[in-house]
DNA sequence: ATAGTAATAGTAATTATTACTATTTAATTG
DNA sequence: CAATTAAATAGTAATAATTACTATTACTAT
């Protein structure tokens, strides 16, 4: 992996929020430091970073979120706010029980868990 | 809710499948029986039907899934063939702990645990 | 310093979904 | 039963997120 610019830009602003933004919000971001940045270049930056395995990505809704978080862990939606919070693994077994049962290899677990925060009660 | 042949007709064709189809195939399939049914009728009144509760929706990845099983339960989905498999909730009392610990009222748990299916081994 | 090639900027294309609008059709009423 | 009304549709256009393409730029090894 070739050193580029905008790559370091690009995972220094992912590395440093825990707002699990979109790509859209990366490259405006980015834009402050690289006027002239590529939102392909976002696109492409942000699959090599998540490649090497120093971000994931959240699947929500149908866009895509960017975590800095690698840990196991799940997210409480907000439907109200739109707000994603992280929480730890409820369920840390669940792979070994599915290989059980199912003969099936789970290579990642995705939990979205949608409602209210406590914003609003 | 006025009677319509058309939602009849996709209602059956989503209630009648257990494999989660895309839009477009369900759209595919309506057309067998109305040739010049449109995409966005397919849209609309898949929306109507889970909004009465009928049937629920995936999302594998950034794309939408329709499933007539509306009871509780998660996915395994195979990386290889992209199948999505309906598994019992593994974890039914995610709800309790999570209002518990988080203040947050639960409405709905979407997992998807991906992987390999016994398929592939 | 140069050559080679990976990465970029800028733009076009693609995919899934939603919005719009003139026309059709189901239901209601006199 | 014919006329009225409004919901639903077909067909098309628009939108949003993402990916693909290509000429140019800029790292890096020699």
């Amino acid at each position: 992996m070739r050193y580029s610019y905008q790559r370091e830009t690009i995972k220094n602003i992912v590395l440093s929020t825990h707002s699990h933004p979109t790509a859209e919000w990366i490259y405006n971001e980015t834009k402050r430091s690289i006027p002239r940045i590529s939102l392909g270049t976002v696109y492409r930056n942000l699959k090599h970073l998540e490649h090497e395995g120093l971000i994931k990505t959240i699947h929500d809704g149908n866009i895509i979120r960017y975590d800095c978080n690698t840990s196991l862990h799940d997210h409480l939606k907000c439907n109200v706010c739109g707000d994603l919070i992280d929480i730890n693994k409820t369920e840390i077994n669940v792979s070994k029980n599915i290989k059980k049962n199912f003969n099936f290899k789970v290579t990642d677990v995705e939990m979205i868990i949608s409602g209210t925060c406590q914003k609003h009660t």
